[in-house]
RNA sequence: GGGCGUGUGGCGCAGCUUGGAAGCGCGCUUCCUUGGCAUGGAAGAGGCCCCGAGUUCAAAUCUCGGCACGUCCA
C-alpha cells in the first residue's frame, strides 16, 4: 500500500469504487460508478447556487451559522464526544504562529506531541479561525474567508498503549453519516479525494470531502512526525510513526451554511445584513438600477462564483488578467459583458463582500485583547483594519470604522464571549482609523515628493518608485496612483503585472531571511544529568552543599555565543555543573544569581548562572575538581532580583486594572538595578498614568498578600486560570508553575518569589518608553534600588543646582533663563559682528578700498566661521556695490573665506575659489565652493596675516 | 524577528543624490487698503536643521551609535 491510499472497511460496505480522476489525476471514493472528476477540479462547477444542497435552514446570518454549529456538536455529542469551548483567535500559547489557524492548533504542540493530554478524548469544537494568506482574495473569488468557523472532531489514540478512540475507518462513518442523514445530502453527491496531508513537522493521509463540487470538510489522520531516520518519504522529507495517532478533522461551518443557503457566493450567506446595508449605502442599488448594463446581475454573480471556483486566485495575481479570463468564460456561458461593465458592477461587490469579512476578524481579534502594532499579531490587525478603510472609501461610505464595528458586533458577535470591552474595542478602532487617514495624509507629501521630476504626461511610474512607496510609507500601487491622479499626473496607471512583481519581490526577501534562522546551541550538555532545582524549595535559602559532576572550560567561541547582561561584572572562564543548586539561573526575564563556590579553602566567584535543557551552568572565574562542594548566593542581589520580580507582576496586574483587558505582558527583565515590563497598549502612557499605577501598586504593597506558588498540570492550569496565565510566554512543560498573588495577579512563573508582598518595600515606575507601536515598556526600580535611584536623582538635582548657584526648586527658570538669554546673546553678537564689519568697510582704513569701480575688502576679524557668513553676506549681498572679500579668523585653526558680489563686476573680474586656493597655503590647508563665494581652513592659525597680505599683492592692493 | 524610511521656525513640508550663505506654504506681529468683515498689499519676528561621536579646511547634507516616529514583510 503506497502512502496516503486510504483502505477501509467502510468503503466495501457503503459501496464505494475508487476511481482516479481524469483532470487532477487524484484517487477518490464514489458511491457513483459514472463519476469521471473527483468534484475539486477545474471540470466541476458548484451545483448548489440557486439549488441548496443541505435543506432545512431557511435561515441566513448569525442565525444560519448558530443552527448549523448546534447541529454539528450534537451530532457529535451523541457520539460519545465532549463539546470543547472555542480558544481564543490570538495564539497566545504559540510561539510559531500569531493567530489560531485550525481547530488542531489549539493541541500544538503540547498534546500533539504527547506531552499533554487532551483536554477530553475524543472532543468536538467549532473554533473560529483567521488565515491572512489569501487575503487578497477574499471577496474576489466568491468563497475565500479571512476568517471562519473550523467545526472539528478530534480523537487522540495510542495504539501502543491499547488505547484507541477511533481510526479511519469509524471517523469517515462518522462524516458520512451526517452528510447524509442529518444534513440531507444525496450519497452520490459525496466524494472523498485521497491527498495526503503534511505541515508543521507531522504528516498523514487525509481524505477531502467534496460535495456539490465544494470542499465542505478535510479528514486528516495524522500518525508521521517528521524524523531524519524516519522510512517514509514525503515531499524530499523523512517521517517515521507517531506513538500518537491523531483525527485532525476541519469542518467549514461557512460552506456548510452556503451549500445550505445556495446563494450566489459566501458571503451573502453569512453576512446578509451587511451586504444589503453596503449595497445600499454606497449607492450600488441605484447604480445597478439605473445602470443600462443588460444581464441579471444575480445569474452573473453565481456564474462568477462558480468560475472562481475553478480559476485559481492566488496573493499577487494580476486582477487585470483575471479579467480577461473571467470574460472569456462567461462569454463562454452564456454572458456577453465588457470588462468596462463587468469592472463597475464587481469592483463594488468585492469591497462589500470583504469589508463584513475582515470586520469580523477584526472583532474577534480586538475581543481577544488584541492592540494593534507594526509588528507581530497587531499588524495582521492593523492591515486588516486598513483594508476596511480604503474599501469602505472606495465604495464612497463614510461610516467610521469604529461604528462599522459595532454594527458588526450587533449583527454578528455575542461581547459577552470577549475579553474586551466594547468600549475598548470603539476606541481602538477609532484610534486606527485616525491613524489611517494621517498616512494617507503624509501619503500625499511623499507622493508629492516622489513624483518630483516626473512629467505630467507619464503613463506609469518606475517601479522603484511604487515599490518604494508601498514599503516605506504604507501607499499600496492603487492608493500612490490614485493620490498622484489627483495631484495632477493625470495619466498616471498602474502598470500591468506589478502587484504580481511586488508579492514576488516580497516572497524572495522572505525566503531570503528564512535562511538565516539557524540556531547554534552554546554548550552541548546531553550528557548530564537535570539539575535538581532546590531554590524553589525556600526562596531564602542560599547556603549550598553539592558535588561538582563537572567543570568545563569555555573556549573563546562559546563565550561569544552566550548572552550576559550588563550586570555581569567580567567574562567567565568556566561553567561548573553541580547536581543540585541554589543559583537561579537566568529565565522568565529573570537575571541569573551570583555568589560563590567553596572547595578545600579556594572560594571562586559565581559570575553568572544559566540553564540550557534542564543543566544549570555556574559561570565562574576558576576552575574547581570534580567533587563535593559549597558555596553561597548573593543574597543582597537575590533579594533584589526578588523585590524586582514580585514587584512586576504587580505593575501588570495594575496596569491591566488601570488600563483595561487588552493590556498584555509582551517581555520583561529583572535585573537587581532595574526592572522593566513591556505591556501591550494602544496610546502612550503618560506620567499622569505612571503615577495612577505606581500608587496603585503602593497601595497594593500595603494590604501585604501572600503569594501564593502551585504546581499544576497544564490541563489544569489551563482550566482554572484561562490562557491570562501565560503572560510571560507560550508554556513549554506540562507542569506549570503557578504565582498567585491574592487574588490580585495570577501567573504562569518560573522565577524566584517573596512569600508576602510587603517584603518588597518601597516602588516607583520611572518612565515609560515605547518599544515598538503599540507596546509600552515601564520602568521599575523596587525596594533598596528604589531608595538608590531616589538618592542619585536628588544628587543631580543639588549638583546641577550648585553649579548654577540657586536653590533646586529655582533650577527648572534659572535654566530656561539661562537658554534664552544665551539665545538672545548669540543674536546680539551676530549683530554686533555685522555692524563692527560696516563700522570697518564703511571707514577710511586700509581695509576697505576701491579699484576700478570695485570694492575690495580684506579683513581679519575674531569671530567663528558662522559669523564670518553672516558678514560676507553684508558686504556682497548688495548688487549696486560690486564687492570682492577676503576675511580671516585665526580660530579653529585658521579660516579664510573669499566671496565677491554675485553677477557683477567683482564676479567677473576675479574667481574666488583660484585665490583662496592661493593664498590658503600659509595656514596649510586647503577648501574650495564656487567661483563667487569659496571657503578654507588649515592648522595653522598664526598664518592668516601673511594669507591676508598675499591676498594683497594678488589684488595689487598693496 | 528582519528590511526600509523619516526627524529642519508654532503647524505642514522642500533642501540631503553631487558637503560650501537655512528655504517654501500656513499661522504670528506691525503697518497700508476698508464704514466693518472677507480679502488684497507691504514690512517684520520666529531655527542647538532630534542627540552624541567620526570623516573633512568645511556637515542639515557623508559614516557610525543613540533616541523618537512611520512603514512593509514574517
Amino acid at each position: 500500500m503506497v502512502f496516503g491510499d486510504v483502505e477501509i472497511p467502510f468503503w466495501n460496505e457503503s459501496g464505494h469504487f475508487r476511481k482516479e480522476c481524469i483532470v487532477t489525476e487524484l484517487k477518490f471514493w464514489t458511491r457513483d460508478d459514472e463519476r469521471k472528476t473527483c468534484g475539486d477540479s477545474t471540470a466541476d462547477s458548484y451545483t448548489f447556487i440557486g439549488n441548496p444542497l443541505i435543506q432545512g435552514y431557511p435561515m441566513r446570518g448569525k442565525e444560519l451559522k448558530d443552527a448549523m454549529r448546534k447541529t454539528f456538536l450534537s451530532f457529535f455529542e451523541n457520539r460519545g464526544h465532549t463539546i470543547i469551548s472555542p480558544y481564543p483567535v490570538i495564539a497566545r500559547w504559540r510561539d510559531d504562529i500569531h493567530l489560531t489557524i485550525a481547530s488542531i492548533a489549539n493541541f500544538q504542540p503540547h498534546v500533539t506531541s504527547g506531552q499533554v493530554p487532551p483536554p477530553a478524548n475524543p472532543l468536538t469544537i467549532s473554533q473560529p479561525c483567521i488565515r491572512l494568506t489569501d487575503v487578497a482574495a477574499v471577496g474576489r473569488s466568491g468563497r475565500h474567508l479571512s476568517t471562519f468557523e473550523m467545526m472539528a472532531h478530534h480523537s487522540f489514540n495510542r495504539p501502543k498503549d491499547g488505547n484507541t478512540i477511533y481510526w479511519i475507518d469509524q471517523c469517515v462513518r462518522y462524516c458520512d453519516d451526517m452528510l447524509i442523514n442529518t444534513f440531507g445530502i444525496p450519497p452520490n453527491d459525496i466524494t472523498y479525494v485521497e491527498n495526503p496531508w503534511s505541515g508543521g513537522g507531522n504528516a498523514g493521509p487525509a481524505l477531502e470531502v467534496i460535495v456539490g463540487g465544494l470542499e465542505l470538510a478535510t479528514l486528516v489522520f495524522m500518525n508521521l512526525e517528521e524524523h531524519e531516520k524516519g522510512d517514509v518519504d514525503i515531499k524530499g522529507i523523512m517521517y517515521r510513526e507517531m506513538d500518537l495517532q491523531i483525527i485532525d478533522t476541519g469542518y467549514g461551518l461557512e460552506r456548510f451554511c452556503w451549500a445550505a443557503a445556495g446563494t450566489p457566493n459566501i458571503y451573502e450567506a453569512i453576512y446578509p445584513e451587511s451586504v444589503s446595508w453596503l449595497k445600499k449605502t454606497s449607492g450600488y442599488d441605484k447604480f445597478i438600477q439605473s445602470s443600462d448594463i443588460d444581464v441579471n446581475i444575480d445569474l452573473l454573480l453565481g456564474e462568477i462564483s462558480r468560475l472562481s471556483g475553478i480559476l485559481n486566485i492566488d496573493v499577487g495575481t494580476d486582477v487585470n488578467s483575471l479579467y480577461d479570463i473571467l470574460i472569456s468564460r462567461l462569454s463562454d456561458s452564456g454572458f456577453s459583458i465588457s470588462i468596462e461593465d463587468l469592472k463597475k458592477i464587481t469592483e463594488p461587490l468585492s469591497s462589500i463582500y470583504a469589508i463584513p469579512d475582515h470586520l469580523h476578524a477584526i472583532c474577534n481579534m480586538l475581543g481577544d485583547g488584541l492592540v494593534p502594532s507594526n509588528s507581530k499579531a497587531g499588524y495582521l490587525l492593523r492591515m486588516l483594519a486598513r483594508r476596511v478603510c480604503r474599501m469602505r472609501d472606495s465604495i464612497g461610505v463614510s461610516t467610521s470604522l469604529s461604528e462599522l464595528g459595532s454594527m458588526h458586533i450587533e449583527n454578528y458577535l455575542d461581547i459577552n464571549n470577549f475579553v474586551q470591552s466594547y468600549q475598548g474595542i470603539f476606541d481602538i478602532l477609532d484610534i486606527e482609523e485616525k491613524r489611517y487617514y494621517e498616512m494617507l495624509r503624509k501619503g500625499e507629501a511623499a507622493v508629492k515628493t516622489a513624483l518630483h521630476g516626473v512629467s505630467k504626461l507619464e503613463l506609469e511610474l518606475p517601479d522603484e518608485i511604487l515599490f518604494r512607496l508601498s514599503e516605506e510609507r504604507g501607499l499600496n500601487p492603487e492608493m500612490a496612483i490614485s493620490i498622484a491622479n489627483s495631484l495632477g499626473w493625470n495619466k498616471l496607471s498602474v502598470r500591468v503585472g506589478f502587484s504580481a512583481d511586488m508579492a514576488a519581490r516580497n516572497a524572495t526577501a522572505t525566503k531570503d531571511a528564512s535562511k538565516i534562522k539557524n540556531k547554534i546551541s552554546e554548550l552541548d550538555v546531553s550528557s548530564y544529568p537535570q539539575t535538581s532545582l532546590d531554590y524553589y524549595e525556600d526562596t531564602k535559602s542560599i547556603n549550598l552543599e553539592a558535588k561538582i559532576i563537572d567543570c568545563l572550560q569555555l573556549s573563546k567561541k562559546q563565550l561569544s555565543l552566550f548572552k550576559f547582561s550588563n550586570e555581569v561584572i567580567s567574562a567567565p572562564s568556566h561553567a561548573i555543573i553541580l547536581d543540585r543548586t541554589l543559583f537561579y539561573p537566568e529565565g522568565g526575564g529573570q537575571l541569573g544569581d551570583q555568589g560563590f563556590l567553596k572547595q578545600n579553602g579556594i572560594e571562586i566567584k559565581v559570575l553568572d548562572t544559566k540553564i540550557i535543557e534542564g543543566v544549570v551552568l555556574h559561570m565562574t572565574d576558576q576552575s574547581l575538581e570534580i567533587g563535593p562542594v559549597s558555596g553561597s548566593v548573593d543574597w543582597i542581589r537575590r533579594k533584589q532580583l526578588m523585590d524586582h520580580h514580585t514587584a512586576i507582576h504587580l505593575v501588570g496586574g495594575a496596569t491591566r486594572e488601570l488600563l483595561g483587558p487588552h493590556i498584555w505582558q509582551a517581555g520583561s527583565n529583572k535585573g537587581a538595578l532595574y526592572a522593566r515590563i513591556d505591556v501591550t497598549h494602544h496610546s502612550r502612557i503618560n506620567r499622569k498614568i505612571l503615577d495612577k499605577i505606581e500608587d496603585r501598586v503602593n497601595e497594593i504593597i500595603t494590604t501585604n498578600l501572600k503569594v501564593k506558588k502551585l504546581l499544576l498540570s497544564r490541563a489544569n492550569a489551563d482550566e482554572n486560570f484561562g490562557f491570562n496565565i501565560y503572560q510571560g510566554g507560550p508554556p513549554k512543560q506540562d507542569q506549570i508553575r503557578i504565582i498567585k498573588i491574592g487574588d490580585f495577579d495570577v501567573q504562569a512563573c518560573g522565577g524566584t518569589h517573596h512569600d508576602e508582598i510587603g517584603e518588597i518595600g518601597d516602588l516607583r515606575i520611572i518612565r515609560a518608553s515605547q518599544v515598538q507601536d503599540g507596546v509600552e515598556r515601564l520602568q521599575v526600580v523596587a525596594g533598596d534600588s528604589a531608595r538608590e535611584h531616589a538618592r542619585l536623582r536628588d544628587k543631580i538635582l543639588s549638583d546641577t543646582s550648585g553649579m548654577l548657584g540657586v536653590n533646586p526648586e529655582n533650577l527648572q527658570k534659572t535654566v530656561s533663563r539661562f537658554f534664552e538669554e544665551w539665545k538672545s546673546q548669540q543674536k546680539k553678537i551676530e549683530e554686533l559682528e555685522g555692524e563692527i564689519i560696516r563700522l570697518r568697510t564703511t571707514g577710511t582704513g586700509n581695509e576697505s578700498s576701491e579699484v576700478d569701480g570695485v570694492r575690495y575688502v580684506v579683513m581679519e576679524i575674531t569671530g567663528d566661521s558662522k559669523q564670518m557668513m553672516a558678514m560676507l553676506g553684508e558686504l556682497t549681498r548688495d548688487s549696486k556695490l560690486p564687492t570682492l572679500a577676503v576675511i580671516g579668523t585665526r580660530k579653529g585653526g585658521g579660516k579664510l573665506i573669499v566671496a565677491c558680489t554675485e553677477n557683477s563686476l567683482a564676479s567677473k573680474r576675479h574667481n574666488a575659489v583660484e585665490i583662496l586656493n592661493i593664498i590658503s597655503t600659509h595656514i596649510n590647508g586647503g577648501g574650495g565652493g564656487k567661483p563667487s563665494f569659496a571657503q578654507g581652513g588649515g592648522s595653522n592659525p598664526e598664518g592668516i596675516s601673511e594669507s591676508l597680505s598675499h591676498a594683497r599683492r594678488i589684488l595689487g592692493l598693496e
